[in-house]
DNA sequence: GTCTATAAAAGGATAGAC
DNA sequence: GTCTATCCTTTTATAGAC
């Protein structure tokens, strides 16, 4: 294979460096030093330091959203009403495969994401695109049909609940190393419990209306 | 009331802020100006802008933490073995009841959390005291008795669970306001909301060994 | 495309007067 | 306890040579 160019020597550095530090505590210096690139390349190649995390986010949102949108339609190949299980199996499965597992995979991808999503700073989320709306609002539509007894709102309470399952979980969230067995799980382990804990959450009866 | 000393001042500045923008995001001049006070206040009251933040999470921890632990007394006097779903709220519940409703409260208090708890500088978490260890381990214990089915890693496992979802729910996690009905909920709607969606979790059957 | 050099700003901390 | 003034470091961004 070719040696990997600047701008994705670039990329492959700041995904690192995000996970693991943050976006704000991530300089710019850093990242074109693990690089082995020239302090003025983040400039060159992507414009400026938010631009380079929008593109870094890009990267691995892009192929797990678009195996969630194939997840689905493979389900709705077969039946035009999923199970809720098979729905979250399909919704947070793509999540753990492009986390390959072991620290220098799953958990940094998780963190990430984390540290994206949680961060409160407007610039690093303005990377969001239509794509992410349209694969959420099908799977939010097929969850209706399968509980059609929910109502709407509680619905998108609950999808931003498995969001923040699947996305906190291999997150050393109690940092310190918890009896029994420590926080981040091996990867197929923390699908399968996941799994479990989320298609019970879903499957729930709607909360009475008081 | 006397008028809220400079040190309180401080305090309630950098909790705003730090839950706004982050503890990077954050500086001391936005705080000190925020609270009226002088640039060099958080040196001489606090130390350092790290031990401000330790001072901000224990004020709002610490009554939480309090919380849970009289609402776990309060449930072992009545039952030596109470329902996975009594735990469920004894442990959940103060985590809304300390967040009065509205954005001016709990909405930023959750996201305050949240920016602590997913901040991967090691400085951010550095106030994690004991008591809140000890309240934890009392929790997973009255689960275990309550779940004997369930290996003790799975459980850990789905404690990770609860977190994530009360802290980050009313976390404006998907930005854009949704349809039907926006992110942040109303307080008391999100806290049944939540008991449903979380004991139906916690009560799931172990996940079959494979 | 890549580099050096530097501009321009922002931040944390602190000395010392009051 | 509070304030002013300042030091020193780190940061992003960019101009311009090669």
């Amino acid at each position: 294979m070719a040696p990997p160019d600047t701008r994705t020597q670039l990329l492959d550095a700041a995904e690192r460096l995000f996970a693991e530090r943050g976006y704000r505590g991530t300089s710019i210096r850093a990242i074109t030093e693990l690089a082995g690139a020239n302090l003025a390349a983040v400039g060159y190649h992507f414009g400026s330091k938010s631009d380079l995390l929008a593109a870094v986010a890009r990267r691995v949102i892009e192929p797990i959203n678009a195996a969630q949108a194939a997840g689905l339609d493979r389900l709705l190949a077969r039946t035009p009403d999923p199970q809720v299980a098979d729905l979250v199996e399909a919704f947070v499965g793509p999540l753990f495969d492009e986390m390959p597992a072991g620290d220098e995979g799953g958990a940094r991808t998780s963190r990430l994401i984390v540290t994206i999503l949680s961060d409160p700073a407007e610039e690093v989320r303005n990377w969001m695109g239509p794509a992410e709306d349209a694969v959420r609002d099908r799977y939010v539509a097929a969850f209706g049909r399968a509980l059609p007894s929910l109502a709407e709102a509680e619905l998108w309470f609950r999808m931003r609940g498995i969001l923040a399952v699947t996305a906190v979980d291999r997150v050393e969230i109690y940092h310190r190393p918890t009896p029994g067995c420590s926080s981040p799980v091996a990867g197929d382990e923390a699908r399968r419990w996941a799994l479990t804990f989320l298609a019970a959450a879903m499957s729930a009866p709607p909360t009475a209306t008081r």
